[in-house]
DNA sequence: CCTACCGATCGGTAGG
DNA sequence: CCTACCGATCGGTAGG
């Protein structure tokens, strides 16, 4: 069953996706709805409870429509590659609302300290937990060679990230091109012999 | 000498790199200079041309604190690595006003497309040229094997630009030194034998 | 969930 | 470069 509340939290997270978690006003969101703004407002109490439950919402949506379909393939290298080959399909897929919504709004946040950053930053750091998880998986699999788990969570996510931002700012997908082949080169880097090999989707 | 609209755009570049173009109000940006917002407003004529004018003049900021002084460095494999480290330093160091503003205003605007997207875009468009220059350049030199010369230039982009990122969402310069041995395994993996080693600044 | 309102601020204009 | 203003919109509140 659908609540209003969940109406309400689907726009939200279309909105901020578009135009930033600031470009989302509660008059607006009201409109788009068919509501009157103080129905809407009457669910959260403030601003920032609204742009709190929106990023847990967004949140949601990506676990369901990312990670963990990504979750049927085995374990270690293999599903390290589909979950980022996954994650960069992602952006051109207009049939998921909240596709530009982190790629926006931890940007809009980084560098304004306080509740709104401190929650974006949280959802990021389980999302590279995972992936650190993932490439663990696969150096205890001897599918990777030994190697700083950290740093190289870091240099897939780089490239994942600028897949998409380059992506938005030059309109040109080739950009999730180059990062899906910056993060299999990298891979095959680190690749143990006899690994059997990536498949590029 | 220093024009009145040189003044309101410095103060311009430095609330934009906080707080993004569109959180420069016209009327805030008067208060801080202590103007009346009609005498900002007159300089510009409208909004727009504001955020245009202030994106070239966080350009020129940026070329004279960042791109200018890599150019005593000799051509090639060293300038390429003390251009990027040099673009990862400049997060760190608070002298320069302007220090944030591209992390930010591209990634406001990036997926918003219109004039001021185009613009951001440009100057973007310009520096990865520069970097795809000085590759280009140690490959002509036999200090880099032959490569993708796009395809490089934006994994190196890919770690600069997440190196900016990650430091500010999670207040942790370790971003940047990781951001740096990124770069620096990418290229020295291309290296060929005998170029002299790069400088771990 | 609504109407009706508050003070503040927005971009922009008139007139000097 | 200023004062003084416009209509629109913001987050939030009162009262029902």
């Amino acid at each position: 069953m659908t609540t209003t509340k969940d109406r309400i939290l689907e726009r939200a997270v279309a909105i901020a996706s578009a135009e930033g978690l600031d470009g989302l006003s509660i008059g607006r969101l009201a409109d788009d709805i068919g509501m009157s703004k103080a129905g809407v407002y009457g669910h959260f109490g403030s601003k920032e409870r609204l742009q709190i439950e929106t990023i847990d919402h967004a949140r949601d949506l990506f676990y369901r429509h990312v990670v963990v379909p990504v979750e049927t393939r085995e374990p270690g290298l293999a599903r390290l590659w589909a979950l980022c080959s996954a994650y960069l399909s992602y952006a051109v897929d207009s049939s998921f609302p909240e596709r530009d919504f982190f790629s926006t709004v931890a940007n809009e946040f980084d560098t304004q300290p306080g509740p709104i950053r401190d929650a974006v930053a949280g959802v990021i750091a389980i999302w590279m937990q995972r992936i650190e998880d993932h490439i663990e998986d696969a150096v205890q699999l001897g599918q990777l060679g030994d190697c700083d788990v950290e740093q190289l969570a870091f240099e897939l996510e780089a490239m994942m990230v600028a897949g998409h931002h380059v992506y938005h700012l030059n309109d040109d997908p080739a950009a999730l091109d180059r990062a899906r082949r910056g993060i299999l080169a990298r891979l095959e880097s680190l690749e143990t012999p006899g690994t059997p090999a990536l498949e590029v989707a």
